[in-house]
Parts: C-alpha cells; structure tokens; sequence
DNA sequence: GCCGCTAGTTGAACGTGTTCAAATTCAGCT
DNA sequence: AGCTGAATTTGAACACGTTCAACTAGCGGC
C-alpha cells in the first residue's frame, strides 16, 4: 500500500480556511442544537457555503464527528499534559486525566449523545476493536501510556504493556456514562470516576501480585487473541475500502 | 403512569396476521441484503402492504430491529433452557448458553453489525446503563440468573444477586466481537468463548474468596451507583416521553 | 338494512443525507 | 494578457425514512 491513506487533502489555503469554517460552524451548531437537529444545509448555509461544498470537505455529516473527536482529544491532551507534571503516583494521574477528559468534553454533553450511537459500528474509531490505525485513536490511547509510563509503580511488564489499551477501554465506559449522566453538574461521574479509579488503581495492584501470575498471564493472552482478531479485521476493511 | 406502555396493540386478528407478516418479510430481506440496504418501501412492496401500512405496526424502522431482538431472545431461550437441564456446573452452563447464543445468531451476521449502531444510544436496549423496564432486556438478563442460580458453586450473596447483570454484559460484549469476527464459521468467536468462560470462571471464584471481600464489596457498591443513575435516567426518558 | 365507530390501509408529500455533472476560481506558465 | 488544468464551488436531483389527512373494511347496535 503506497501513501494511499486518503486525507480529503487540501491542496490550497483557501481550501483550508473553507474546511476549518464549515467545521467550526458545525461545532458550533451541534453545541447549540445537538447532532440529529442540525442539518447539512444549515451548517453549510451558516457557514456560508453551498451545500455540496461542505461535502467537498466533509464527505459525510459523520465525518463531522471524526473531526470532533480529533478536536476534543487535541484539547484534552492540552490541559493533560500539565497535570502529569505535578503528579507521579499512577492513581493520581488517572484521576486527573479522567476528571479533565470529562471538563472537556463538558459543553458538548447534548450532542454527545450521538457519538455512541455509531460507537460499535465497525469503522468507528471508538470501536474497541477497530483498526489500530485509526490516528484519533491511536493518540487517545498514547495519552494513556505517558500516564502509565511516568509512574514508578511496580507493574510487571507483561501486564504494563497493555495497561494503556485497557485504561482507554475504561475512560470509553466513564465517557458513556457521562452521556447518561443527567445530574447537575454531571456530579455523578465525577463521583463515579473518584470510585473506579480507586478500584482499578486496587486492580492493578492485585493483578500485579505474584499470586496472581498465572491468571494475568491467561488475560493477557486473550488480548493477544482479540489483537489478532483485529488486524484481521483491518485488512477486510482495506479490501472493503477498494470497492 | 397508568397501564399505558405503548403496545402497538394490534386489535383485529387481521391486524395480528398483517404485523407478523411485515415482520417475517422484513426478517428475511434483513438476512438477505442487510439493514441499511434494506427499504422500507421494499419490505412493504414485498410484504404486498403500502408503505404508511408498515408503518402502522412498526412505527420506525428501529422497531423492527426491537422485533429482531425479542425474536432472538425466545430463539435463544427455547434451544438454552434443554441444555441447562443438562449440566451442573456454572462453567458448563454459561458456555453452554454463550456457544448457542452464536448459533442462533448465526443467519443474522451480516445484518447484526447495524444492531450495535444503537447499542450505546440513551434509547437502546442494549445500553448497559439503560432503563431496566426494557422487556428484552429484561428477558435476557432473565437467562442469565437460570444460569446462575442452576449451580451450587459457592458464590457469596452479594456477588451472586449481581452475577447475571455481570454475564449479561459480557455476553454483549462477545456478540459485539462476533459482530466483527470475518473468521471461517465464526470459529475466532467460538474460540474466545471457550477462553473467556474459563477465565470468567477463574475470576468469579476469586472474587469469591474472603481475601477478596473488602475489594468485592466495594465493586458492589460501585454496582449501586451505577443502578442509582440508571434509575435516574428511567425518569428522565419517561418525561421525555410526554412531550 | 343502515348508522356510526374503530381498526386498518393508502399514497402523496416532506425533510434529510448524499451524489454529481457542470460552472467557477485561481495559480503558474508562455 | 491569455491559456490550461487542477482545486474549489454550485445547485439540482435522488433515495430514503417518516408523517399525515383521507379513505376503506368490518362489526355491533338499532
């Protein structure tokens, strides 16, 4: 495969200011209104642009999503990046990776909703089982492994390596409980993040134990298995994709 | 709330035939050519109904994919309950029921990746954190304490009132990978079973050990939580409904 | 036999996401 | 200045899910 990897390139600055004005609009729109209240034509005559033009760009309002997803993890790694600084013990880190990850994601709570709605599709990269190339993801899970790696912690190595696939797995459920989450403030899954995190933090430990050797050994091995899996699936895709 | 959870309560015998028979139709195109290839006006044209017909029984085309579900569940419970008779032990059991969960699904596998669209949508019954008056659901869950409750493994009380929510779970979250799974016969599925149920096993045991109490119970309560909100949310919806 | 009522049925119309052939802009070249 | 080809932009058209006002069928009561 040469350099295929289709990026609806832009080849000019124009386009690029085209592109980043449809998306913000959107953005903005979803905020205000959520995913499914907004159309197409109202983004594009918001933006003020044609129709097929915010197509030109954008080649389904899904893709929409994908450029949100990127835009939240770019804010999210932002203010995630400082806060590791200060902290060194891995259950203080996730913490406060967790607690940002939702403070970002905050204004966006209605139209939130949607984003799962497609979670498990195949070729969504919130897919936990989806291609691991998909670049969003990819990151979102590297946030993890500079959470794990600048702990001091004693975790055995076969198990560390996977901690930050299985810690992404863990912020996609507290994500989906947000969206759930109608308490004031989403005090809820604040409260529910202080609780897991102590418990996964409790997990680690236990599965760190030299005891518990064997089963970490069995588990881990599944993931080899569903690893496999996805490569697999990968390459379907890319069968799919030349159509 | 009086008796009023919409039934499309078909009152004619007539009305019974004509529902069944849109149904049946649009099972079948649904295991031919998959959902989103499948029209509405197609099953109706097939169905030798018209269109608003169609949608006089099934007031969306989501609620077919709802037939879709409780037509599997009963599938599934008719083929598990003889195979419960038949063993003893919780891990017998619960592969017994996960393996014959894949067979029933089997014709479906290239219309099932639609079901998971939904899966995390506030709506869906297939949310984990859904509202538990979900009659599907409900049914499903239901399954799972047979499985349980058939044993005599020793099972601490708290963990064992939790135990078939838990299983339901993973069972989700096994058909979700089979939904993806392009293997010969499905047999990376049927091999992660095996796996899992092992492992599944193992873990219940652990947790069942008094070492593990303190640990156990706070995942329990964790459970609370988790239900408290998902009651939460039941209000929610039902307002939601009356608009 | 007729009335009136409810369940069932129809098809046209609407709004939406998406496609596409054609039109326009623009940078670089002669 | 004019030309050329690619990048960008346009808007009409399409297919689909969904809605709805109107129509029909059948049945219980007079």
């Amino acid at each position: 495969m040469p350099a295929t990897r289709k990026k609806k390139a832009t080849k000019t600055v124009k386009g690029d200011q085209t592109k980043a004005l449809i998306l913000e609009t959107a953005l903005e729109i979803f905020r205000e209104r959520g995913y499914d209240e907004t159309t197409m034509r109202v983004i594009a005559e918001k933006a003020g642009v044609s129709l097929g033009n915010a197509y030109y760009y954008f080649s389904s309002k899904e893709y929409l999503i994908q450029a949100f997803y990127q835009r939240m993890h770019d804010d999210h790694l932002a203010v995630s990046l400082p806060a590791l600084e200060k902290t060194k013990t891995l259950k203080a880190r996730l913490l406060a990776v967790m607690r940002l990850k939702i403070d970002i994601l905050e204004p966006y709570h209605q139209f939130a909703g949607v984003l799962f709605k497609t979670a498990a599709h195949p070729q969504s990269p919130l897919n936990p089982f989806a291609d691991e190339s998909d670049p969003v993801r990819q990151a979102s899970i590297q946030l993890f492994e500079q959470v794990v790696e600048g702990t001091k912690a004693r975790i055995p190595k076969d198990l560390r390596a996977e901690l930050p696939y299985l810690l992404w797995v863990y912020h996609m459920g507290i994500v989906l409980f947000w969206i759930h989450d109608q308490s004031p403030k989403h005090r809820r899954t604040y409260r529910l993040i202080d609780h897991t995190v102590d418990l996964v933090d409790k997990l680690i430990h236990l599965a760190s134990n030299p005891f518990m050797r064997p089963l970490r050994k069995q588990a881990l091995l599944l993931m080899d298995e569903l690893r496999e899996a996805a490569e697999e699936i990968e390459e379907d895709e890319e069968n799919e994709r030349s159509k």
